[in-house]
RNA sequence: GCCGAUAUGGCUCAAUUGGCAGAGCAGCUGACUUGUAAUCAGCAGGUUAUCGGUUCGAGUCCGAUUAUCGGCUCCA
């Protein structure tokens, strides 16, 4: 058989050869560091024997797959410690993750000491070094194998596989664990690892299960690299938006007010309210009416919606359905309300496509624990807005809400940090969405061929869609890696049936319109969260709370100080002056420390000749300018919200 | 909702075995009147998250509640 390798020479075999035996008669060097193979494209253990033709790369942890092997190994390493440690502890499954792996354990919590023993124990198991071996055996013999081994987890697998699966196992010294691989060919392989946090996860993810034991971990190819993600680690907490935001006097929380309900202090405000001028005239430009409408409505109405339905555990209802005649809710969404502005009249096919867009207040009861910082809050604003459209205008007008949102994206400098998920029904669970399959998978397509036609990279989601239909989510990952939804535009064929909405099409007859569910921006508070992350706290100027500080040289210059501050004031841009009895020095340190991109000096010299002495995060900027010069300079700036490059480390030295 | 950790002045953190609640920064007052990252002095600030218990005595031990954090589940 002939073997071609990943430089294009091929080898000649007489017998069939394992992995980990080609790697060797290529070059031992190589097969001291190979953690898998690929065979035509196809991630193999080492141990699999090749008898036949066909092309092999040795990946090593320097490859993704190799990677992955070496971490799915420390996690078998890493059972076998917590056994040895904690005897009665349950294997269930340890899997490779994106950053490192986990394996869970039925056994009781453990604490951070427990986790250092058991590295302690690992580093033993390492330097002991044994073999890691695979062996199968048929499905019945596998289950009696665990059943005697007391693991009821590993049994519960197996019993899920087919009848007539053969079942593999591996084992490293006296440690088996039942594994499709593939693994190291020695526990030796592990140069460096390190075990993160613990924490509880249920078994098979499914809440109702019983609660297990999860260790996450870390392992790579050597140790400067595991020294230099967990300094990574170190560094992404100073711009986590839950501590900057905080210590930026963004916003705060209080105990007694409750949970996922963040107070947006006067900066955070300020931000919040420059987007969202911003976002409703930007609307209004691309032709969308505003509406205001009610924070609360009777149940009635999400009756009809079919909200109460499917979606009751989510809202705040106030009253009592067995007492009160009426019991209302807090709205968790707008859509009902701007259908019933819709059909406060009756439409033409000449009138559409309407475009709705509310500044809306939406409240979610949200499970006490999912609750976190600004990015998952109870009571949050989003720019939303319906569109009621024509079946003939339904893809252009989908188009025009993906073109909004990437123009939001970009102004925010935001744009390449994003992907697009297609969201899906779950057709295996169908009561929990309103209308028929074939609907379902129609509009599905349809939004399908927008983002083909549109050329925007997606990938799909099933079971992601809301209850009425599919969509199109914008997704973000903050800085821990943990996505979350910033923007969605949502074709809903179900709705507008339910609120039996229609308009008069040229025969005079009435036709159901089409609706578009759509944020242009997304969620304020869910936005703002991303921005402090994305700039570490260093917005771009046209969405700086404070965008100049002026800085007399001695309270002698204050009255200058205070024309210049009033003059920005007139100008629209957020100044503010500090007028203490202290140093320039400290003064400008203490901007500094605030993120303030514009500092103006303004002292002895600037006074007689009506100066200014700029200084700025950016290039280019310093020295004196006269006011006017500066004024018109940072208007541009704002009026265009240029992103502009910084220049100098903020942070403190 | 579930598992775990945490809660001391505005912020960051001390307080030995259960034995007088303390420091730095921020704030305020005064002096200094300053030229590009920290001037000096003084003052004030606390029912140790809340409620209850054990004890001669609780920031410290126990219980409940609330909030925050790390996960799981959920997320129209």
């Amino acid at each position: 058989m002939k073997i071609t390798l990943k430089d294009g020479s091929v080898k000649e075999y007489a017998e069939k050869k394992s992995v980990y035996e080609i790697a060797l008669d290529i070059s031992e060097g190589l097969a001291r560091v190979a953690c898998c193979g690929s065979v035509n494209g196809k991630v193999v253990d080492l141990r699999e024997e090749i008898d036949y033709d066909c092309e092999l790369s040795i990946l090593t942890a320097n490859d993704k797959e190799g990677l992955a092997t070496l971490r799915h190994t420390t996690s078998h390493v890493m059972a076998e410690a917590v056994q040895r440690l904690f005897p009665d502890a349950k294997v269930t499954i340890g899997p490779s993750i994106e950053n490192g792996f986990y394996y869970d354990f039925d056994h009781a919590p453990f604490s951070r000491e427990d986790l250092d023993a058991i590295e302690a124990e690992m580093k033993k198991i390492i330097k002991a070094g044994a073999k890691l071996e695979k062996f199968t055996m048929p499905r019945e013999e596998a289950i009696k194998f665990m059943e005697e081994k007391g693991e009821p987890y590993k049994v519960e697998l197996i019993r899920d596989l087919p009848e007539d699966a053969v079942i593999s196992f591996y084992s490293q010294g006296d440690f088996v664990d039942l594994c499709a691989g593939p693994h190291l060919m020695s526990t030796k392989g592990i140069k460096a690892f390190k075990l993160i946090s613990s924490s509880g996860a249920y078994w098979r993810g499914k809440s109702e299960n019983a609660m297990l034991q999860r260790i996450y971990g870390t392992a790579f190819n050597k140790k400067e690299e595991l020294e230099e993600y967990l300094a990574y680690l170190e560094n992404i907490k100073t711009r986590d938006h839950n501590r900057l935001g905080r210590e930026m006097e963004l916003f705060t929380t209080v105990d007694v007010i409750g949970q996922g309900l963040p107070l947006l202090m006067p900066k955070g405000a300020k931000m919040i309210q420059t987007m969202q001028r911003w976002i409703e005239d930007e609307e209004e430009k691309r032709g969308y009416v505003r509406t205001k409408t009610p924070l609360m409505a009777k149940s009635d109405l999400y009756r009809i919606s079919g909200h109460w339905d499917h979606y009751k555990e989510g809202m705040f209802v106030l009253g009592d359905e067995e007492k009160d005649k009426e019991v209302f809710a807090l709205r968790p969404m707008t859509c009902p309300f701007q259908y019933y502005v819709y059909k406060a009249s009756q439409k033409s096919y000449r009138d559409l496509p309407i475009r709705y867009g509310e500044t809306s207040t939406l409240f979610r009861n949200e499970d006490s624990g999912e609750m976190h910082g600004l990015t998952r809050v109870r009571q949050f604003t989003i720019s939303e807005g319906h569109l009621v459209v024509r079946p003939d205008q339904m893809v252009e007008e989908f188009k025009g809400c993906l073109a909004l949102a990437k123009y939001c994206l970009d102004t925010l400098g935001v744009g390449d940090d994003v992907t697009y998920r297609l969201s899906k029904w779950d057709p295996n669970n169908k009561e929990k969405y309103v209308g028929s399959e074939e609907v379902w998978e129609e509009t599905q397509q349809n939004i399908r061929n927008v983002l083909n036609e549109l050329e925007i990279p997606f990938y799909e989601g099933e079971g992601e869609a809301a209850f009425y239909g599919p969509k199109v989510d914008i997704q973000a990952k903050n800085v821990y890696g943990k996505e979350d939804t910033m923007i969605t535009i949502q074709w809903d064929a179900v709705l507008a049936e339910q609120f039996d909405m229609y308009y008069i099409d040229q025969n005079g007859d009435k036709v159901r319109p089409y609706i578009i569910h759509r944020t242009s921006m997304g969620c304020y508070e869910r936005t703002l969260a991303w921005l402090i992350e994305k700039y570490e706290g260093k917005f771009p100027t046209w969405l700086c709370p404070e965008q100049v500080r002026v800085l007399p040289i001695s309270e002698k210059y204050s009255d200058y100080a205070k024309q210049v501050e009033a003059q920005l004031k007139d100008n629209g841009i957020l100044a503010t002056m500090d007028n203490r009895s202290e140093k320039i020095g400290f003064k400008i340190r203490e901007a500094r420390l605030h993120k303030v991109p514009y500092m103006l000096v303004v002292g002895q010299k600037e006074e007689e000749d009506g100066l200014v002495s700029v200084r700025s995060r950016f290039a280019g900027d310093e020295g004196q300018k006269t006011l006017d010069e500066f004024i018109d300079q940072i208007s541009k700036e704002i009026r265009t919200k240029e992103i502009r490059k910084e220049v100098e480390n903020l942070s403190e030295k």
